[in-house]
DNA sequence: CGATAGGGTTTCGTTATGAAACCGAATTGA
DNA sequence: TCAATTCGGTTTCATAACGAAACCCTATCG
């Protein structure tokens, strides 16, 4: 049968995952945030098939997350940018790029050192946090209408 | 072909999404933070084909995101809870939560309420911040060893 | 002791993926 | 100017993944 997805699903985790969830889509994203516009550079720097390419272009472009600009002179040429959508999903690709650094087996190269542009900081790890800035754990954290109801557990 | 992985990708994001990147295991690791820790209670819960459970149950004890107690007397159940690696994936879920919640078309139940057990107030929104707490948008990001590589552009 | 639950595996049909070939319009470049 | 290349796709075909249902063995419950 068809792979399921989760369009109507009751679980906002699972309606983003229908989006962006699969194996290309958020890589597609990165590199869209990384400055790339053109199909034939999505291709060459993610090495993707060019059919499953178009797919998921079309894909993300019909969920809001790219837009199709129209370039060429006569109309025939496109770049694909990130609409405010896309740009939203800046901190998933910077909490996953984190997991990934911290507990992805070691790799050749360092890990990206991402500043601020204006102090030269080094950015914030990504965590959660309660209104006053203190980290939250997954066992912090619970439904307001239902105070018996952990959210987290492990 | 095979479908591509990423398991050597020089790309920290990559890498992450070669270990939680397809349509069941977020949601899985998910649900175990909601304290489900039983297949047939994943099973139940996600609606998952039983054979695709048990092959992302066996990928994400293998990658160590969660691992498998024995529970029965004669060791015959078993339960699948989080290790620290997946439990440190909450800011990537608590993200992708967010991001739902705004971008994903409305929904009959409003987003859940999440809030902080000790406080009882919300939790803070997901942002990417600098060392002082301002939050940075992908402009303003860069990359340390090369002032002139913009990382986002849009 | 029979029924049911837990945790899988097997089978089989449908869908997705990837590589490569192909294609037409637009651009480049000699 | 005319051939070569680039861009953005589509088509074809083989392989891999997915989903539903059936099946299986070991506990546990009543």
């Amino acid at each position: 049968m068809a792979r399921k997805r989760f369009d109507n699903a009751n679980c906002s985790v699972a309606r983003a995952l229908n989006e962006v969830g699969d194996w290309w889509s958020l890589l597609v994203v990165l590199h869209a945030m990384y400055g790339t516009r053109r199909f034939v550079d999505f291709q060459r720097e993610l090495g993707i098939a060019r059919n499953i390419l178009c797919d998921r272009l079309a894909r993300l472009v019909e969920h809001g997350v790219l837009k199709k600009v129209d370039v060429g002179e006569h109309g025939s040429r496109h770049e694909y940018r990130l609409t405010d959508k896309g740009r939203d999903l800046f901190p998933v690709v910077m909490a996953l790029r984190q997991w990934g650094d911290r507990w992805t087996p070691a790799q050749e190269h360092a890990p990206l050192d991402l500043r601020d542009r204006a102090t030269g900081r080094p950015v914030r790890p990504m965590v959660v946090q309660d209104a006053d800035g203190r980290d939250l754990s997954i066992r912090d954290v619970m439904l307001k209408d239902d105070e018996s109801h952990t959210v987290g557990l492990d």
